[in-house]
DNA sequence: TCCAAAGGTTAGTTTTAGCTAACCATAAGT
DNA sequence: ACTTATGGTTAGCTAAAACTAACCTTTGGA
């Protein structure tokens, strides 16, 4: 039962929620995604039952220790890939679009080369 | 009734089976691709739909202008990314793989981009 | 007190894209 | 001539992940 691309950005979201607001519900991830609130209702509840997250009485979604490290992973991927794409002349938006979709697919080894290469030319 | 990640991918597979071989089946799609026959031939129906290959009597795949411009592209795309891939240090095999993932994902905004630097360190 | 809004869930639908099982047609071998 | 292999298709299944419609519960305002 392993995590896919959906519950990688669900994960993220929260974090990035979590950095701005201190609190997330499952309708603030439903907001800032754009879904509907069933939808995000299944995908919090799928990451419950994973063990990536708690929800506590009030609603207030919390990422446990391994939720919260796939959710440092892709967010870090994030931010490493759109700087490069920013850096390489690609607009704002653009690039952190297209992060948002490189982060997921990339192996370990090829975004530990990007980034070494990045930081090679900080 | 645009083109989605999967319809790319057998797009460029005809191509590349095209260049190697002269000629491609539905066949020789499913042995290369590891899928099923059935799944390759709904691909395949659904492809020459589109407009974007025919298929001669003989069973022969023959890809029309429009895609032929997209299955060159993409694999442009895939080239370029995994020469870049491999150049950064990333494994041969894990350059292909991942490039065969980012090649569909991203903008014509961010290849260029991505180009650009890989011809200025060529 | 009662009604409405906010947040969440349940149920059922849709699309994409794979799969197996089963079938058809043609060609080839013995 | 019969059987088998090859290539292709049809039908029906599955899984993921979105959707709408409809519902429940709690809370707050008039």
């Amino acid at each position: 039962m392993q995590l896919l691309e959906s519950g990688e950005m669900y994960l993220e979201t929260i974090l990035i929620l979590t950095i701005r607001d201190q609190t997330v519900r499952s309708i603030d991830v439903a907001k800032y995604m754009g879904f509907s609130k069933p939808s995000v209702s299944r995908a919090v509840g799928r990451l419950k039952e994973q063990g990536y997250i708690t929800v506590d009485p009030e609603g207030a979604i919390l990422l446990t220790d391994s939720g919260m490290a796939i959710a440092e992973k892709i967010y870090e991927r994030h931010r490493v890939l759109s700087a490069l794409l920013t850096r390489l002349g690609v607009d704002e938006k653009t690039a952190a679009e297209d992060a948002c979709k490189i982060e997921h697919d990339i192996s370990d080894a090829t975004f530990e080369a990007i980034k070494r290469h990045v930081e090679m030319y900080a």
